[in-house]
DNA sequence: TCCGCTAACTAAACAATGTATAGATTACGC
DNA sequence: GCGTAATCTATACATTGTTTAGTTAGCGGA
């Protein structure tokens, strides 16, 4: 029998790691951070569960590498954003960042969760490093008074707080609601660009 | 033998719901958030693993009686550092609100993490919503230009950004570190003081 | 003072998890 | 073709949250 059975699976997956990653990532989606574990990533796959420790070495560094793929996707929004945007500098940036926290909630608040994930992991690293580093670029091609640095950390922080928050409902819930013309993500995109204008 | 051998534990704890809170608080600051499990507390307490059961119901509802614990902290910090502060409102408000932060990172971390704890638990309801109200009255305080609402949602996501990013690090490994000015925690609520004068 | 009720707690068990170990299977370079 | 290394399975272990059934003791009323 030369000719493969094509309803047995073959023992060797061809490309576990990435079907695994995959899988990881539609259950964050849907299922929550507490539905990716070793095992239910397995099942996805269809293999044991040491296959995926194989792969990765432990659920922290698997949840590393997708949480590495959050950054890329962030970066990617960012630079789409901020490219076709009629918006200067800064203050596009903080839309961009809310607007991306509020379109993946789950994957931008596993991007975070350093007590779940091995902050250290190689891939993570780069990403993140990549990503923060084009955060900063972005920060400061406006033009604006004061020290660039505190302008970067001050556009950073309110963007990170509002998505934060927002995730949390706790602004919905303390400030917004029916009828305070605060509903959609794009009402809310829109306060964070606003935010930006608020003088101090 | 009706005098009691002062060896021997009593059935009865007499006072278990406090001890395994005072347990809980003790280990989430020391070993972290992931150390607070019902066993490692009711080995704490000495009592079997189903004795922290019958008080809280269970884990999330545990978690969460102690992240009312951490709202009722901060409102006393809040209140403590704004009353003998020359500072005005808003602005004073964040430096207090990210020193609160760093003083007790895992007890600021858990009073956020929804996944871990029962949102709905009816003290942490109360003491997150007498919190939210002392935030928003703090912000608003403050004379300004603007709407107020917008302020205030400034105030608390730029307090909440910067805070969060510190405890990740993220901050000093993009902005500050050795030589650059940002070392200390006083440093830090400075910085966030400072970030409240920065125009948009 | 004793009786009964109820809260407080124990003991034991269950399913699920991460991960280690040993072994089986297959792809691939020489 | 053959040996080696990568890939994957089977099995097992310790730990977790939680349930169930039963034990102990504090406490109010006769």
């Amino acid at each position: 029998m030369d000719h493969p059975d094509p309803q047995a699976k073959p023992y060797h997956h061809g490309d576990l790691r990435r079907a695994i990653l995959d899988a990881a990532e539609r259950m964050l989606a849907e299922e929550g951070l507490e539905a990716v574990t070793i095992r239910a990533c397995a099942r996805a796959a269809g293999v044991s569960p040491a296959a995926p420790i194989h792969h990765f070495g432990s659920l922290r560094d698997l949840l590393a590498v997708l949480a590495a793929r959050g950054f890329g996707q962030l970066v990617a929004r960012l630079d789409a954003d901020l490219s076709q945007s009629g918006h200067q500098g800064d203050r596009a940036l903080v839309g961009a960042y809310v607007a991306f926290a509020l379109s993946a909630p789950r994957m931008f608040d596993l991007m975070w969760r350093e007590d779940v994930l091995n902050p250290a992991q190689a891939e993570l690293v780069a990403a993140r490093s990549l990503a923060l580093g084009r955060l900063q670029f972005h920060s400061q091609t406006a033009i604006g008074e004061g020290d660039a640095r505190l302008r970067a950390i001050r556009s950073w922080s309110l963007a990170h707080g509002l998505a934060t928050l927002l995730l949390h409902g706790r602004i919905v819930t303390a400030l917004g609601g029916p009828g305070t013309g605060l509903e959609t993500k794009e009402d809310f995109a829109a306060l964070a660009y606003d935010l930006m204008f608020v003088r101090g």
